[in-house]
DNA sequence: GATGGTTTGTGAAAGCGCTCACTAACTCGT
DNA sequence: ACGAGTTAGTGAGCGCTTTCACAAACCATC
């Protein structure tokens, strides 16, 4: 099991309980945690921590549960977060530059270090602390901060555009925020976040919610017409 | 397999189908798409638009395609988007204005209809056509304005009291941008963006390509040594 | 050092989603 | 009217993920 690749599932889940973790070790003070326990704090079931962290190795006490010092670092260390991964914007219209602002992510190892976009009405401005430079001097800062991830926060238009840039300078990890389909060479990891389309998706189930009242509720008035006829 | 419930997995691409369709339609004046087209667009494999839109019903003609239209409308149907659904967001940081003037929303049928906060600071300040209201006004403000969809944008340790709020409201459908683990009852539906998950996800990744590149080099310098001894 | 209570680690089973590959059905040209 | 070419619809197989359930391992107490 120790030696099997990780799930990607798995991968998915392991911030989270970073963060249960944290809160754990910060503020209760705990020292060891049970999966039941980190289970509901992370919101899934305790069979699915247990399998979970057997991939990073064993490194539970049965009866006891888990280290939660240890663990957090074992976590930490799998994540690839001992160190930092400095991170770029591309886009600094609203979404852009409350990304640049937000303290989520320097908080957990990704600082900011350049925010580009191609208006020379923002160019030069500041946003956060960062002075939004223009998009065609992405490769060069790209490779003066070391930077290996991209954010593309553009309009949908420019996506593959600026995807195609962040993959010339270097970038091998790409979280679009724009609402295009981006391809990407294969070595290339690419996530997307698309507002739009989560909110299109609780749509769906709050329709089909309300049709099945609907559904319930013309039967149900159909069902005492026949029980009491005439 | 018409009557069959829709996947969630299928669920979660039909708005990239409504996306692609409406690109054909709007912008090329295509009639008809095929399903190999249409995953190309969708950035999907021809099998799984086929599957997924089998979903839906027999909406495409063999040896021809789909018709444009007519399939944009069912899409649209099913997705419940022949109508509004009115969207309240709690939290008027960085992140709540940013999606307040966000036009991916309303672009889609998601108009904003209010704006919530706790910060004397900036309630009554207007942020793209909308007043800050404070949060205790929520319940009535949702009855007023037919609120049907909630987007916690709050510090995590908020989060869950928002949230309760939100469906103390009658609100059954959430999103939320908080990085915190958010209970609800099981008639809600809720959904979660992550931020920073994302970029860990990314570390991940980056921090293991990083890894293997230093093995094989290792091993390439290691087999260089054994090559030529001495 | 044995006993009882607790909790991990993990095979096995079940469920879900993706892909393949083939049939059915349509169009177009002759 | 027929044959060649095209494309949707779908059963079957495969792989990934989740869940279940239990043995193994640990602690505390006597």
């Amino acid at each position: 099991m120790r030696n099997r690749p990780i799930p990607e599932a798995t991968i998915a889940r392991l911030p989270v309980y970073l963060r249960s973790l944290l809160e754990l070790a910060e503020e209760r003070g705990e020292l060891t945690v049970s999966s039941e326990e980190l289970a509901r704090m992370a919101g899934v079931n305790a069979a699915k921590v247990r399998k979970d962290l057997s991939y990073l190795g064993s490194y539970g006490t049965r009866g006891v549960g888990y280290d939660v010092e240890y663990l957090l670092y074992q976590i930490t260390r799998e994540l690839g977060l001992t160190q930092d991964w400095p991170t770029a914007i591309v886009g600094a219209g609203n979404l852009g530059r409350a990304l640049a602002s937000y303290k989520g992510f320097s908080a957990r190892g990704f600082e900011i270090s350049a925010l580009f976009d191609v208006d020379e009405a923002v160019i030069g401005t500041e946003v956060g602390g960062l002075v939004v430079r223009h998009v065609d001097e992405l490769k060069e800062v790209v490779a003066e901060q070391g930077v290996t991830i991209g954010i593309i926060a553009t309009p949908p238009s420019a996506a593959q555009e600026v995807a195609d840039k962040l993959v010339d300078a270097g970038v091998r990890s790409i979280l679009n925020f724009a609402p295009a389909v981006v391809k990407v060479p294969p070595d290339v990891q690419l996530r997307k976040v698309d507002l739009a389309v989560e909110l299109q998706i609780l749509a769906f189930h709050q329709q089909r919610n309300q049709a099945i009242a609907t559904a319930r509720e013309a039967k149900r008035r159909l069902g005492a017409g026949r029980a009491r006829p005439r």
